[in-house]
DNA sequence: CGGGTTCTTGACACGGCTCAAGCGTAGTGG
DNA sequence: CCACTACGCTTGAGCCGTGTCAAGAACCCG
């Protein structure tokens, strides 16, 4: 097993003691199957606030799970600008966009101080040849990606700059809840920039849109955090019901 | 093996003599996987213009690869509105939204009349498990497919309706070119007002932009089809760099 | 405390949506 | 063969939502 050292206590966490597992691979597995992906996993490694997971254009060796932190991805045009494609957390797994190509079409950057579990793509490759478990836990996580991309099209596709919010409100508010996390009260580690990149509108209107939520009495706004006051209100909009 | 009678001739043929082989599952298999993989080949049935190959909710048992002809995939909302998701052509394979959930996540309707391949997923996830180049190319379709998504996010959160346009326009091309077909003048079995849905606009607008396209000299339309004068001018619109 | 980023707010313009009417083509039945 | 209908496409007018531009406030970090 390829550990490194100077890290922090988390970096040394197993699989089986992980606080995010039923989020990730290891998922429903037995304690010997998660033993068995255990060992594959390379490097477990912090990363700063800023740094690079990978970029575009890099070749894809290994995928990574989020183990602690927020991370953003994002396509780079070749004009220079950005889309943010989306925003990931502890237990989603990075790096699908290239096991077809072999060659990362976006860039992913830690949002906050994060952590990862590097899973060498070869390596892993071999165990789900032997492993039916962890070959079905692999599909529902990629099928999870693909369907979490086609929301986003709905989103980008069908929806006003009110709704969007709201929609990302919601959605927020249930990946905290599966984290353990309040639901009244997250962190938005993103910037307006971010956010309103990866809505498809401009900073101006999430600014905007967020001061109405406000003046609606149904959120509280501190800087990079949301308190959510009136979540049902919330979902009503983000389903188009209400106005 | 189960074949079904009564059905065309083309639906007799095998992977290995399958026209769209290099763009499917088969790709750069050898003779021997590609016969293995044609073995667990279920039904090669036709569908009817109009008939739906399976519907939002409906349990995942098998992936659909296409032989003939073109389908559009959207989902339903709740209020009964519809997102279109994509479009899909011969060789590629239809279903992956559902191998997370096992409960198919969109719909998918037969623009005109096609053939597809079914593919049951157990037998293929037993293929996956045993051919380590079958689960190569698997892992490179459900790459391509995340990569399209990727794609589409792009042009619904970053681009204006003329370069959403000219962006189908130039896909349709390569699409067509892939599968040998013209790329000056090809088929566009979509209406309108599915053209609309998936590009994020309006029937209106799409029948503007076109209008515009025309005048310019861009295209010549007919009823169903589209013929590309100036593809050099389109790719120009399509990556931003011109009006 | 200063300098840079990020957020807020206003005024204005414009793209695309909405609504509405008219046109062309294909299919149907007398 | 010609109404008649249905459907998809086109075109116009007007309006609304957002983008754009600009200035200032708030915040963060060294």
């Amino acid at each position: 097993m390829h550990q490194e050292e100077a890290t922090p206590a988390a970096c040394a966490v197993h699989c089986a003691d992980c606080a995010v597992r039923r989020l990730c691979l290891p998922m429903e597995l037995g304690t010997a199957d998660v033993d068995k992906l255990d060992h594959i996993v390379g490097r477990r490694f912090p990363l700063a606030q800023g740094e690079l997971l990978y970029r575009t254009g890099s070749p894809f060796a290994s995928l990574y799970a989020v183990r602690e932190g927020q991370f953003k991805a994002y396509r780079v045009n070749r004009d220079g600008s950005e889309q943010v494609t989306g925003f990931h957390f502890s237990g989603q797994l990075l790096g699908l966009d290239a096991i077809g190509s072999g060659v990362h079409s976006c860039e992913v950057v830690a949002l906050q101080d994060c952590s990862v579990c590097e899973l060498p793509f070869a390596d892993l490759e071999a165990l789900l040849a032997k492993m039916p478990a962890l070959r079905q836990q692999f599909h529902r996580m990629v099928g999870e990606e693909i369907a979490r991309m086609q929301s986003v099209v709905l989103l980008l596709g069908k929806m006003k700059a009110r709704q969007r919010l709201a929609t990302l409100i919601v959605r927020a508010a249930s990946v905290y809840e599966a984290r353990g996390y309040s639901i009244e009260k997250f962190q938005l580690r993103m910037t307006h920039e971010d956010l309103s990149n990866y809505l498809g509108m401009t900073r101006e209107c999430v600014s905007r849109q967020l001061t109405k939520f406000k003046q609606e009495g149904l959120v509280k706004v501190a800087p990079r955090e949301l308190e959510v006051l009136d979540l049902a209100a919330i979902k009503t909009i983000a389903a188009g019901k209400a106005p």
